[in-house]
DNA sequence: TCTGGGGTCCTAGGACCC
DNA sequence: TCTGGGGTCCTAGGACCC
């Protein structure tokens, strides 16, 4: 979920909330469900990723805390991962096995009211008008009586609160974060401790002089508008004051698209192997449409080539579709439009759907 | 030691139409 | 010969998140 979506609603924070909200986060969930099915490995600095083989191409998706000493964390590539912690366990990541896992944590959690899932290992859970640290304590209970996984609980007046009092909380805790105590929490952190503001934002809301959630909070919208936008800049400001939506959605997620993308081991240099490769992915994605139910609309096909410089092309579908050789063909067609041919490094095709 | 894979939403510019 | 402004669709790219 992207929080720019959420309209804040209601009365913003002058009104005490009468509803409390949950951001319930799995501790390093994917190496805890590795240590369940191998007990052996408790203890020991687990990294996850790739196809667990760390002299290929690919990065790290979960390292455990014993590997995080080690200066191992996600998104780290797995050979450098490998020069930090030569004594880890490397292993492939297993997404069925995640996902059963958190079909099971999810559940649990429904036990507790409405669910708004933000991926495998986190979500939001409306905890009604009272005493939502003992709620948050027998969430705690059931999800390690249920899966015997650990997790932490931010408590928030709205989902922004809730999600960013889960970092103060790790491991194992329960944190509290208020319109009371945010300033207090975050007003001196920089601005890309907020959830919705990456490097890339906090860097250029630093060329404007804005530095810390305070600074960013007590600009004018309107001065952040004039660099960022009409509808980014007083949303960074919202978000700086603490201000978001507290609606938590129980809505079954709609996918508006659906990809697969490849990092080859080895360049390829052979265009007709690329032609081969995208069939290959966009029959791939097409199982992934025929899953949906729904035709696909679009189709973009995306190319990085060897010196990591990304570009993507895509059309309209002429008519909706979920046929493979259809899909294949406009696939193909769009490849057509990447005149530069160096070598490529990763491909991918991805199918959007209507409305 | 080069930098995964799966997604979402927003923006800006051009085409096209009235 | 010159030429406004609004609306909508389509496309490419940017940014962010897990």
């Amino acid at each position: 979920m992207n929080p720019r979506r959420d309209a804040v609603g209601g009365s913003g924070h002058n009104e005490r909330v009468s509803r409390w909200v949950l951001h319930v986060d799995l501790d390093q969930f994917i190496a805890a469900v590795e240590v369940l099915r191998r007990p052996e490995l408790r203890g020991r600095p687990v990294v996850v990723g790739g196809d667990g083989d760390p002299s290929k191409r690919g990065v790290v998706a979960t390292a455990s805390y014993e590997a995080r000493e080690h200066g191992v964390h996600s998104g780290l590539p797995m050979r450098t991962a490998l020069k930090r912690c030569p004594d880890a366990i490397f292993l492939p990541v297993d997404k069925p096995a995640y996902e059963a896992v958190s079909e099971d944590v999810m559940a649990t959690l429904r036990e507790f009211g409405v669910v708004e899932v933000l991926g495998w290992d986190e979500a939001f859970v409306d905890a009604g008008d009272a005493d939502p640290a003992g709620t948050a304590r027998r969430i705690q209970q059931r999800v390690r009586e249920a899966t015997e996984l650990e997790c932490t609980v931010g408590v928030g007046e709205n989902k922004l609160q809730a999600k960013l009092a889960t970092g103060f909380g790790k491991p194992a805790g329960v944190y509290t974060l208020t319109y009371d105590t945010w300033f207090e929490v975050l007003g001196d952190r920089p601005t890309d401790a907020l959830w919705g503001i990456g490097v890339k934002t906090a860097k250029r809301l630093a060329g404007m002089g804005i530095h810390t959630v305070r600074e960013l909070a007590t600009t004018h919208p309107d001065v952040v508008a004039a660099q960022m936008g009409p509808t980014i800049g007083p949303w960074l400001v919202r978000i700086a004051r603490g201000v978001a939506s507290a609606r938590v959605s129980g809505e079954p997620w709609l996918a508006r698209s659906r990809g697969r993308e490849r990092t080859f081991q080895r360049n390829i240099d052979d265009w007709d192997e690329v032609g081969r490769e995208i069939v290959r992915l966009a029959h791939e994605v097409t199982a992934d449409v025929v899953a949906e139910d729904r035709p696909a609309v679009r189709v973009v096909v995306k190319v990085r080539y060897a010196p990591f410089f990304t570009s993507t092309h895509g059309r309209k579908l002429p008519a909706p579709t979920s046929d493979a050789d259809a899909i294949a063909a406009a696939a193909l067609e769009v490849l057509e439009r990447f005149t530069d041919r160096r070598p490529v490094r990763l491909l991918g095709v991805r199918a959007e759907f209507g409305t």
